[in-house]
DNA sequence: GCATTGACTTGTCAAATGACAAGAAAATAC
DNA sequence: GTATTTTCTTGTCATTTGACAAGTCAATGC
């Protein structure tokens, strides 16, 4: 089982020796799911923690009209979680859906538990992830105030180009806060002039 | 100087003896503060940590149009940071200001480290606040997506009503990602049934 | 191949919201 | 007290956006 990849995300999030980083990475169990699956369930307790290293996945919400929102769209390499209720072992707070078959890493809340214990630069790891989560976060929020709709998608297109490769465009839609419709407008705008 | 508030605040948000407590509460310093002072500057190093005790205060950026959009608005007791930049100790991205005199409990980013090391209550506090701090973005974040601006100004109302005692309804409309006219005719709507 | 499904675009219309301006009300200064 | 400034409300109008529906296009299944 070639665990390169996730070996090289560990490495590049905290700085440790390489020995160190193929024991962490050792740590995580592999576990491929087709499209449409659910990785986390919304008011479910969450169990693992995954490192998305192929395919592509989106977290989602009801708003108070029962419409779908899509609040993030992941890449790989990225770190799959509702970090606040893990750490919090609390309900998940979003869905979690593979929007193409994935290949995931994965590791239960208990071996993260254990690992936190014993190996510091697991602890710096974890910590990484809340801090690059809250960034995002914040940084998402910022422009979700900040710039327009266009604005936004000009924005996704230059920084995750590989997401319009691989997802519907009425869920980028979603995560850019307007409708389909508005989208598909929006980009024959763009594409006239 | 009557410190008890802060010990209370400090205690309520992690379990400690009050000797600990106290011990901590006597870290800050007293500053006060008029009406429309700028706390944090965006682009600017956080130098220092706060705790408000008394009066209000908002955080604020500019939108690509120039206008400025209100992020948060804090009522006591809060802890007033540019979290993430405290914590990566890099330039803030929004500015605090206050929206009426203050009485607030500063810490210097020396002290907050040399206090980080030495009083692992003291590391447990911070790293509570940055929690904390990741839990209300996410929620105002969900909240912005799932409810309508009815619904915001509801909920608002419902949690924070010293808010509309204290604060301009045009930060507020901005708070809740309308315009004040918006606002206005909410408050107006809502009012008549 | 054809049928079916889902994704995307486009048109029409309605509703929500913002821009702007004027005036009322409240707060502050003098 | 009055004057001045700021805040808040209200009206008019334009723009944006969404809802809905129809139709095109592409992919998939049989």
């Amino acid at each position: 089982m070639n665990k390169e990849n996730i070996q090289n995300y560990i490495q590049t999030t905290i700085q440790m020796p390489s020995e160190k980083a193929k024991i962490l990475a050792d740590k995580f169990e592999l576990l491929e799911l087709p499209m449409n699956e659910l990785v986390l369930i919304e008011n479910k307790l969450t169990k693992n923690s995954y490192i998305l290293e192929v395919g592509f996945i989106r977290s989602f919400t009801l708003d108070n009209e029962g419409n779908e929102v899509t609040t993030n769209i992941f890449s790989p390499i990225s770190f799959i979680n509702d970090v606040m209720g893990f750490f919090k072992q609390q309900p998940a707070t979003e869905n979690f859906q593979t929007l193409t078959p994935c290949k995931l890493w994965s590791m239960s809340y208990e071996e993260v538990q254990t690992n936190f214990h014993s190996i510091p630069e697991f602890r710096e790891f974890g910590r990484m992830m809340l801090i690059t989560n809250y960034s995002n976060l914040k940084e998402r929020m910022l422009g979700m105030i900040k710039d327009n709709a266009e604005n936004r998608y000009l924005k996704l297109m230059e920084q995750h180009p590989e997401i319009f490769q691989n997802v519907p465009l009425k869920i980028i839609a979603s995560y850019l806060g307007i409708t389909d419709t508005s989208l598909s407008r929006l980009r024959k705008t763009i594409s006239s002039r």
